[in-house]
RNA sequence: GCGAUUGUGGCGAAGUGGUUAACGCAUCGGAUUGUGGUUCCGACAUUCGUGGGUUCGAUUCCCAUCAGUCGCCCCA
């Protein structure tokens, strides 16, 4: 048995390679027009930093992470997700004391997570996620909201839902927090193990249990947005009124937590696709907090992480297609040795001169070799054999019109340059 | 971590306790001595995920294992 790709990762293919440009390269454009700028940081970090920044009461850190020790005993873990990296780099760097404030950061890569892999879910996978930190003006939530909205209707997503809450101030949460304990306390054994541990830890979380979502407790639960202090309210009023203004719908999900520590204020999910049991494409969320937390000055922090992998079973489920170019310009059907001599030189000329092209390298016949070129897409065949070596002419034929044309060797970049 | 389901050529997919493992697509060759996308003809799996067991004999039955897919938890 021959060596096998790991569990939950995946080869992209040649032919689906394409898409995957088109994505990233809107991702770019986008960044570009709302001015992020790309940030690259380390695939993997400091098994501390995702225990800090992520929160140990959190799954992805309780069970999902991949840390290993390296050759010096240091404990490393592959990266879960991006904000700790960029709050990380943000600090070391002391992004905080240049003058364009806030650092309107973004980036494109891989994340893995240890578990069962499932439609949308893989152990490695690909996050483009976009962070501003810095700022704690309501417009920059409406703004990181919008670029990621937009992004999706760009690609030409169409069912797509906005999920708001806010999660208030760390003075509003812990009001909220003790209510939350006093709630739940009395009836705790009621509840899941996972439950009973989240009541001391991170009762917010409760409310996001599946397992006891049935439960009489849940509905008269005490909810965040009654324990939003006047300035947690008056914060999450505006964001909300930048969105209307930007006619930005959205539904207001008073349990929407979130499953990471870091989180205050405004939270987010985009939900869409359809596919599997899978729906959201989007969380995000603002951060307070976390980059004193992570070693900064006193800061704040808002962005989001999308996965590229559910934006293209999302894709596929509404049955949008990215248009792709491919295939060549001129493939070069050889007859007889003296010409396949030849031809080698001639695709020289014409890459250099800007013209994509390809040959047979399989000993195809003439016919094979238009069967080639018809697979390659191309837009013409340069048919070269015997008779135009002596003439010091090509036939080319356009693959479309079917007509052909007799070119002189030395004009044939020139001709197909003029012609595609 | 738990549950369900699947594993036959490059791909899709039939099949049976027993001499030659259907078929379709793709590929290559020929019909058309140098011209594709149509048609016709031909070629293409000493082998049925891996290991073990039952048996005179297993791809087919049993066990284990690995892998894929889907779901639960949770998330992107």
């Amino acid at each position: 048995m021959s060596v096998q790709i790991p569990r939950g990762t995946q080869d992209i293919l040649p032919k689906d390679v394409a898409v995957w440009h088109v994505i990233e390269d809107a991702a770019k454009r986008i960044c570009k027009l709302y001015n992020y700028d790309e940030i690259r940081t380390p695939m993997f970090e400091s098994t501390d930093l995702f225990q800090r920044g992520v929160g140990d009461t959190t799954d992805i850190v309780q069970k999902e992470m991949y840390t290993f020790e390296d050759r010096g005993g240091r404990s490393l873990t592959l990266r879960p997700e991006g904000t700790a990296s960029v709050v990380r780099s943000f600090v070391e760097n002391k992004l905080y004391g240049l003058p364009d404030q806030p650092a309107k950061l973004y980036y494109i890569g891989p994340m893995f997570r240890y578990e069962r892999p499932q439609a949308g879910r893989t152990r490695q996978f690909t996050q483009f996620g976009v962070e501003a930190i810095g700022s704690a003006d309501p417009a920059i939530d409406a703004e990181v909201i919008a670029l990621a909205m937009t992004f999706y209707q760009d690609l030409g997503l169409k069912n797509l839902k906005l999920v708001l809450n806010s999660l208030g101030d760390p003075e509003s949460r812990e009001v909220h927090r003790n209510e939350l304990i006093a709630h739940f306390e009395p009836s705790i054994n009621e509840f899941c193990s996972d439950c009973q541990n989240r009541l001391e830890k991170n009762p917010l979380r409760i409310l996001d249990c599946k397992v006891d979502s049935g439960h009489p407790l849940m509905e008269t639960a005490p909810s965040i947005v009654d324990f939003l202090n006047e300035e947690s309210r008056d914060y999450f009023d505006k964001v909300k009124n930048l969105l209307d203004n930007m006619d930005i719908s959205y539904e207001l999900d008073p349990n929407l937590v979130r499953g990471l520590d870091y989180y205050n204020h405004t939270t987010f999910e985009i939900m869409g696709g359809g596919f599997g049991a899978i729906t959201t494409l989007t969380g995000g969320g603002r951060y307070n907090g976390l980059v004193k937390e992570l070693g900064g000055p006193e800061s704040t922090g808002i962005g989001f992480a999308l996965s590229i992998e559910r934006l293209l079973l999302a894709l596929e489920a509404e049955k949008v297609s990215l248009p792709v170019n491919k295939g060549v310009h001129c493939f070069i059907a050889a007859i007889g040795d003296k010409a396949k001599e030849k031809t080698p030189a001639i695709l020289y000329n014409l890459r250099k001169a800007g013209i994509t092209a390809d040959m047979d390298y399989m000993d195809r016949k003439v016919k094979g070799q238009f069967k080639q070129a018809d697979r390659l897409n191309a837009t013409f065949v340069a048919v070269l054999g015997e008779e135009e070596l002596d003439k010091q002419i090509i036939n080319v034929k356009n693959m479309t019109s079917g007509e052909q044309k007799e070119v002189k060797l030395e004009e044939l970049s020139a001709y197909i340059g003029q012609h595609i």
